[in-house]
RNA sequence: GCCACCGUAGCUCAGUGGUAGAGCACUCCCUUGGUAAGGGAGAGGUCGUGGGUUCAAGUCCCACUGGUGGCUCCA
């Protein structure tokens, strides 16, 4: 007979089973009436469990009116959602249309399904499909759960011709998959709980006459309890987020317990939609994107370079404390550089498509070659650098039509997508002993890669970009202090701007792969470096194995934007085979030749995505030192022009960026105008302010004007705030 | 690349088959005004591009192109 102990140590005897509901009710009725779920030795289930064995139990409720939800309580509203939101749809389309995945997602949930040939699901049904789910949910039925053998279970998925439920139910039960076909073949999830010899089934109602499916649970206790949900968007998502296997289509949805909350979080997206950078930089004018120069390839407008230059300006004076020598570099290369790098032909579908000299292609032309030909002497790998390859990478093997003599191959160059490369030259132009080491490479390299055309974003996701980037040509000694000052640099920027939002993700390697380059031992000194520079950043971060690059572990860090994706910003990376593929080296102190290890480290990661984020973390309003536009002076009336100009020219040889409105509007409109320009300081000034050589100062943000004060004393405060670089406006009368 | 939606004046958007619209911005005029837009006039568009249906297409159909959200990818 179960004793129960309540999450405040007090135990209850009951004696015979009981239902979660039950052991609610015996607490208190108010309780049982606002209890969603109850956690049985922690694990969530439904209310109507039977508990028979003494155990933990705590109760999921419903918070009162203005209490903040549980994350488990909408977490478990969320995926009961699910179910309504598809029975909706499937009212609504047909019940033809195969359901395949719906789990919670942070802000709500999704499920996958497909959508047979001649049916369509789309935006324009959401207002029925929104219709029925509030139908649904008023009609307050329960979710039942039933189990059935696994044997009965397969039988009738199998009858209802859903391969996607069958292969749920054969993971579920840790059968290997007779249905999936696509490429990688994962093992069943191995998720504790899941293994019974029986499936269960939530009908939402009575089973047998409602809508009902396989599911793990647990639910709430019946529909009424969700509150409020809604179709939010369409997606295409792949089977198992494999591309090579069906497509299905994904709807997005949400829930709140309550309509307000609901049309709260809506409001939440409409407001984050004008923190957008692509929003704010149209109209504060900081960048253009012209379909006619091409997709995700940014012009970087007056005032955004002017963002651009003082971060460059700003980082460019941290490396030199930091004793890095800055080069420059073209933006294109030979193909065989990249070959040798092994940036070409293996990501070639990452790249734009190869530049080949005019006679080249010419004569080609002229002898009638094929254009697979063409593709083939251009991607082809040369004899002389195809052994190399093999023997260092072991994976990328070489198809051996591949391997031409190197009088075969065509010539040309690729816009270069790394900037390693380059550097790797420049290295190795001249001899280095032990004593000069570290050498440190740092260049504004510009870099051009062919994302998918889905996946470009405003500035946060683009075609070419500028990296800040740097290369560290080190011992393996020096490994531990160099990734040491690379991330000092980091929070050194990261703190300047008062970014402290983001996450830090250290790369490991994955124990059970064989496709990592370098001798285990290097490794784990590599990540154990990585590892400890992470901690003595003060800032939590998450070990990540298998996300390390095939030639070394590495350090990122990850910003969120305003609608919650993730963006990563710097990154910090060791490697270990660039050197041997460009057999670097150095003079040891046994005066024989070492290679050195590099690191590659961008702490911006590019100037196009780190701006983008910079643009929402500020809502345009940047700090006085980035600011395109620092003061802007406003005269009451053309009376006071002449004197505005003599403030402006001030401004001017203090080195001050300021301009001047003596358009006709009056102050009101001055004023409005450069509040929603983002201007930090205006400077008001009229016929008083002339006579005593003073300026009404206002600052951005404030409701009115700080008072006047002398000019000359404003211009030497601006300044100072300039030059220090601070986050917040300080200049006051 | 995939699915859905969207593309009308510099910007934000209205316009469901019958003579292209509004607000802001811009130019000019009046106003000379002390803290989040005074008033008036004017100029500005082959309705993303190309085909098709129709007496008639911004509007309906097809293709392309660009954008948005998500999926996949990110050396």
């Amino acid at each position: 007979m179960p004793t129960i102990t309540l999450p405040d140590g007090k135990t209850k005897s009951f004696d015979k089973p009981v239902t979660g509901l039950e052991v609610a009710l015996s607490i208190g009725p108010g309780l049982a009436k606002a209890a969603l779920a109850c956690k049985i030795d922690g694990e969530i289930r439904d209310l109507s469990t039977v508990i028979d064995r003494d155990c933990k139990v705590a109760l999921i409720t419903q918070p009162k009116p203005g209490q903040p939800t549980s994350p488990e309580a909408l977490t478990l509203m969320r995926h009961s959602a699910a179910h309504v939101m598809a029975e909706a749809i499937q009212d609504v389309v047909g019940k033809d249309v195969l359901l395949a995945y719906g789990p919670p997602t942070d802000t709500g949930f999704f499920y996958d399904m497909y959508v047979p040939e001649g049916k369509k699901l789309s935006t324009e049904l959401f207002a029925k499909i929104d219709a029925r789910i509030a139908e649904i949910i008023k009609e307050d039925r329960p979710f039942t759960r039933y189990e059935q053998t696994s044997t009965e279970a397969l039988a009738r998925l199998h009858g209802e011709h859903n391969k996607y439920k069958v292969d749920n139910a054969e993971r579920a039960l840790g059968m290997p998959s007779s249905v999936y076909l696509g490429h990688k073949a994962s093992p069943a999830p191995a998720v504790p709980g899941t293994q019974h010899p029986v499936l269960s089934f939530y009908a939402t109602g009575v089973p047998g006459k409602n809508w009902e499916d396989l599911c793990r649970g647990p639910h709430v206790p019946t529909t009424g309890r969700i509150g409020a949900a809604k179709v939010m968007s369409l997606a295409s998502s792949y089977w198992h987020g494999d591309e090579n296997s069906d497509r299905l289509t994904r709807v997005y949805g949400t829930a709140f317990p309550t309509q307000q909350e609901l049309d709260a979080y809506l409001n939440q997206l409409e407001e984050a939609k004008k923190r957008d950078h692509r929003v704010i930089g149209k109209h504060l004018r900081l960048f253009h994107i012209d379909e006619d120069v091409g997709q995700g390839l940014i012009l970087w407008t007056p005032r955004g370079s002017i963002v651009r230059q003082e971060l460059m300006n700003f980082i460019g004076a941290e490396l030199k404390k930091q004793g890095y020598m800055q080069v420059f570099t073209p933006h294109i290369g030979r193909l065989e550089l990249y070959k040798t790098s092994g940036h070409f032909p293996y990501y070639k579908d990452a790249q734009y498509p190869p530049v080949i000299e005019r006679d080249s292609l010419d004569a080609l032309c002229t002898s009638g070659c094929s254009c697979a030909e063409m593709v083939n002497r251009v991607e082809g790998v040369s004899a002389r650098l195809a052994a190399g390859i093999n023997e260092r990478t072991g994976k990328e093997t070489i198809a051996k039509d591949r391997i031409r003599p190197d009088d075969q191959l065509l010539e040309g160059y690729l816009l270069r997508p790394m900037n390693c490369p380059h550097h790797a030259k420049i290295f190795a132009s001249s001899p280095h002993s032990y004593r000069d080491m570290p050498v440190r490479l740092a260049e504004f390299g510009t870099v051009y890669r062919w994302e998918q055309s889905g996946e470009l974003n405003g500035m946060t996701r683009v075609r070419g970009f500028t990296q800040d980037d740097a290369h560290l040509f080190c011992t393996e000694d020096q490994i531990p202090a160099e990734v040491q000052g690379c991330l000092s640099l980091v929070k050194t920027i990261f703190k300047t701007l008062g970014m402290k939002d983001y996450r830090v993700r250290v790369g490991l390697r994955d124990p059970d792969s064989n496709k990592y380059t370098g001798a285990a031992e290097s490794w784990d000194k590599a990540e154990a470096a990585c590892i400890a520079a992470a901690e003595s950043l003060g800032v939590s971060f998450s070990r990540e194995p298998g996300e390390a690059a095939f030639y070394g572990p590495k350090i990122d860090f990850v910003v969120k934007d305003v609608i919650g994706r993730e963006w990563q910003l710097g990154t910090v990376q060791v490697d270990y085979q660039m050197a041997l593929r460009f057999d670097l080296s150095y003079v040891g102190p046994d005066n024989k030749p070492h290679r050195p290890i590099v690191i590659h480290r961008a702490p911006f990661g590019s100037f196009e995505r780190f701006v983008g984020v910079l643009i929402e973390h500020f809502a345009g309003a940047f700090p006085m030192w980035l600011s395109p536009e620092q003061v802007r002076v406003l005269p009451i009336s053309e009376k006071t022009n002449e004197y505005a100009a003599k403030v402006l020219a001030a401004l001017h040889a203090a080195g001050v960026r300021a301009s001047i409105d003596m358009g006709d509007d009056r102050i009101q409109g001055k004023i409005k105008v450069a509040a929603d320009e983002k201007i930090p300081y205006m400077l008001i000034v009229g016929p008083r302010d002339a006579e005593a050589d003073n300026v009404s100062v206002r600052a951005r943000g404030a409701e009115k004007d700080l008072g006047a004060m002398p000019l000359a004393k404003f211009v030497d405060g601006v300044a100072a705030e300039i030059a220090s670089r601070t986050a917040t406006l300080g200049v006051k009368p």
